[in-house]
RNA sequence: GGUGGGGUUCCCGAGUGGUCAAAGGGAUCAGACUGUAAAUCUGACGGCGGAGCCUUCGGAGGUUCAAAUCCUCCCCCCACCA
């Protein structure tokens, strides 16, 4: 099975150039294929893990994956799939992201003696000289064509617009393209549908320079069945780095997902065997709830490691209550079957000293302080929404004040709704 | 450069002197129902100790008892023409 087989049945791909003479060069030799990741961020989030995951299952059936960093391309911007125009950054912002991204791809790939590497375009991108790059490289395209690619079309008709430092865009990511061909021999891009038109245009230009035959593979636009793009909360975007999304938040964010997701998100997002992935088509219901908890668990593993895992899975089962793991399903996970001991250290807390508890204090405050609530008016209309509770006992007031004797073992869980909750830890 | 159209609360988008914290939709949050699911229904949705007050409608001034709404200047975006 080649690796484009793999990431087919695994539910990655979304359109294919050249299938046959991709199929046989993957059988014929090591593959080198790189993604462009864009540093608009000092961390890449839920939404680039389609990606991620692809270049490990590349870098685990024996190719060379290469993240590219456009630390030179990202201070233009892609206007592809984009409704209007977005900020430019500065190139310290830049510098910074990149160290965070990279964190981030370590822990997908192995990066030891070359099995991988990480490159920023800006190294051959930030010193091109107008006039030979237009001879060269522009001389290669045809407006009429770019024009019509589907990326380009929406943004001419939009009211927005498009201005010509984005209409460069995909020049510049073919030019990428072409560098990496040349210099590490790297035939194959990916990314996600909406770089279709750019991946094209950057084999075309290949063709065109280096007289090399070069491949694409895009994957689809990952959405959850209620159509929501995939990767937002509440609090925005569901982050890789632990210190914007915690590992618990993470851990949760998984968990809630939708029944009809969980078979196709088990199959893009963890590395469990496909074999094992397809029984849980059978189940229903509730019975699909061990299924999420593996799903979450093992995504957790992969951006957060074993340690962190474990720890959200205990702190779920602490708050939610915990359930016994079937320990036939899916197998080849690693997570605990057995009834945990329950353990909430991942629960979110924050520290209130005991002088200030003797003399009470505000149930709005405490919702404010914990960060579970924005203001005090949201603190005090969630209150008497009914969602607001005090060690699993619903608060019937906002002027609710707690004191000292409200704690048990030094120690208070406050909750909004039904799954947030943040401990109170008397100091 | 010319002409015309715009910039409204998280997003889209009404609103053209007071009844506007600003219609409607989306997103979000809570409640009911549940399985830490979806769908549905109900409610909330600028801030502040409810009734009151404070800060918002690109920016700065001005007119007025009163301005998101009128005037002046400025900034930004878009379309067409050059």
């Amino acid at each position: 099975m080649s690796a484009l087989d793999i990431l087919r049945n695994r539910g990655f791909v979304d359109n294919v150039t050249h299938e046959e003479e991709l199929q046989e060069y993957f059988s014929r030799e090591d593959v080198t294929c790189y993604i462009g990741f864009d540093p608009t961020a000092d961390s890449l989030h839920v939404g680039s893990l389609v990606c991620l995951m692809a270049l490990a299952h590349m870098q685990r059936d024996g190719h060379r994956p290469i993240g590219l960093v456009g630390g030179g391309t990202g201070l233009i911007g892609d206007p592809s799939g984009k409704t209007e125009m977005r900020k430019i950054i500065t190139h310290e912002q830049i510098e910074e992201n990149k160290k965070g991204i990279r964190k981030q791809l370590e822990r997908f790939l192995d990066f030891e003696d070359g099995k991988a590497l990480l490159l920023d375009n800006a190294s051959w991108l930030t010193g091109l000289e107008y006039i030979p790059f237009l001879r060269d490289i522009g001389r290669h395209f045809s407006v009429n064509r770019m024009v019509k690619a589907e990326g380009y079309k929406t943004r001419l008709d939009s009211e927005e617009g498009l201005n010509f430092i984005e209409f460069n865009y995909m020049l510049l990511q073919s030019y990428d393209f072409m560098q990496l061909a040349k210099d590490h021999n790297c035939l194959l891009q990916m990314g996600g549908s909406d770089q279709w038109g750019n991946i094209v245009s950057g084999i075309d230009l290949v063709r065109r320079v280096l007289n090399k035959q070069a491949f694409g593979i895009t994957f689809p636009l990952i959405t959850t069945s209620s159509g929501i793009k995939m990767g937002k909360t509440h609090k925005g975007a569901v982050w890789l780095d632990p210190a914007r999304t915690s590992p618990y938040d993470y851990y949760q964010y998984w968990v809630n997902t939708d029944d009809a997701d969980v078979q196709r998100f088990l199959l893009l997002f963890t590395f469990l065997p496909i074999t094992e992935i397809e029984k849980i088509g059978r189940f229903k219901g509730a019975e699909l709830n061990s299924a999420k908890a593996i799903l979450a668990f093992e995504a957790t593993i992969i951006a957060h490691g074993r340690v962190e895992a474990d720890n959200a899975f205990k702190a779920a089962a602490s708050v939610f209550g915990g359930f016994k793991i079937p320990k036939d399903l899916l197998k080849s996970s690693s997570i605990p079957r057995k009834i945990v001991a329950s353990s909430d250290e991942s629960v979110p807390s924050i520290d209130v000293n005991k002088k200030r508890m003797s003399e009470g204090v505000s149930v709005v405050d405490l919702f404010v302080e914990t960060s579970l609530c924005n203001s005090k008016s949201e603190a005090r209309r969630l209150i008497k929404q009914g969602g607001g509770y005090v060690n699993d006992i619903r608060i019937e007031s906002i002027d609710k004040k707690l004191f000292e004797q409200d704690f048990e073992d030094n120690e208070l869980l406050l909750r909004a709704g039904k799954k947030k909750y943040h401990k109170i830890i008397l100091i």
